[in-house]
DNA sequence: TACGTTTCTTAACCTACATTAAGTATAAAG
DNA sequence: CTTTATACTTAATGTAGGTTAAGAAACGTA
């Protein structure tokens, strides 16, 4: 019962769950492990679930028209993710979900999530919350886009991701804040020796 | 009560309302116009309404360091739009709500929002539900800005707002795609006289 | 119907960041 | 521990899109 009070910490953060509840989200809830660069989700699949990280992390990418991957999020332990597109059209999506690192997570798939919906009304809430937060995430981010040259861009994510900068290789960084990696590598050089 | 079909339509594509709870929604809503160029909500004031366009359009931008516009959204007849970080958070936002054209709105305030929750659970799946599209939509354009020439993400908003590149001025275009007016004149030019 | 303001266009010049390429460091896997 | 792939760095060169400026068109207000 232990393994899954991670995900029940992370969700008692919003709303409140008897024992009951939680017994019954846990009897929807699939563990599943995947190694380093293994995939969750490949683009033209169909997402059939949402996945909580409980170890590890993830990340969810696309991969555009010339080859080229894009970041769309880290999902480190506690985090929530899922091709949101395809989970809500399930139509086949454009987003990998791939591991960085031995990874586990535990699954909540579609059907079961919509059950819950109705079988605990809460959840409808829960839900409703995250993905709040997560468009504000998403709307900032789409604004430091818009108005901050590189160097800011990875200054806040250093901040923001804070205990992520260490972890992650610079290059999936650089993917995340829009920017090549040999052009991530001479802002950090510059960084280094223009200020201190 | 013709003025609220607009709303009571809108709703209804994503759950059912009985008429009782018809009346209730429309007993919270506050009807409000505004002129060309007055604004809803500025920068620095906490956003204490959820406003649904019933005729007009409004935009959302916020204003960076170097006092630059970025429209975050625009929101024509039949959309919702807020400052959805000050919205949940209470705090004082950074987005300025402006109306392009006399516009008037149907306003849901915070609390009435909460109440509506409590009294009537059917909207927290409707929140929940606009709010997952809106964020489908935000990861969709911050992968576009990321991957796409301007040239492209241009084309893409002409099509996906078609009736809206009339009528908007073509610098609130440039904002949004994230170009500047000089540069989104440029690109028309081009697009008129090489193709076709 | 005219005036002032805002928007649009054109063009010369500029810069942040991309591309290419080649070498070096790091780390995964046998 | 070695091997091999992957990640990182540096530097030269290229380009999409920004900046500045100034005139032309369109539009809102009277």
């Amino acid at each position: 019962m232990d393994r899954y009070s991670l995900i029940l910490e992370n969700i008692k953060k919003h709303i409140n769950l008897t024992e009951e509840e939680e017994r019954y989200l846990i009897s929807l809830l699939k563990p599943i492990s995947i190694k380093r660069k293994e995939w969750l989700l490949e683009a033209g699949e169909i997402c059939k679930y949402s996945y909580f990280v409980t170890s590890g992390c993830l990340r969810g990418y696309t991969i555009d028209t010339n080859g080229f991957e894009h970041v769309l999020s880290f999902a480190p332990k506690n985090w929530w993710i899922a091709d949101m597109y395809s989970l809500i059209s399930q139509k086949p999506g454009t987003v990998y979900i791939q591991a960085l690192e031995s990874t586990e997570v535990q699954a909540l798939s579609k059907t079961a999530q919509e059950r819950l919906y109705i079988e605990v009304p809460a959840f409808e809430r829960f839900f409703r919350i995250i993905t709040e937060n997560s468009l504000v995430s998403f709307q900032q981010r789409l604004l430091d886009n818009l108005s901050l040259p590189a160097e800011e861009r990875y200054q806040n994510f250093c901040k923001r991701y804070h205990g992520l900068t260490d972890i992650l290789p610079a290059k999936q960084v650089a993917s995340y804040i829009g920017v090549t990696p040999e052009f991530l590598s001479k802002m950090k050089h510059k960084l280094l020796y223009t200020n201190r």
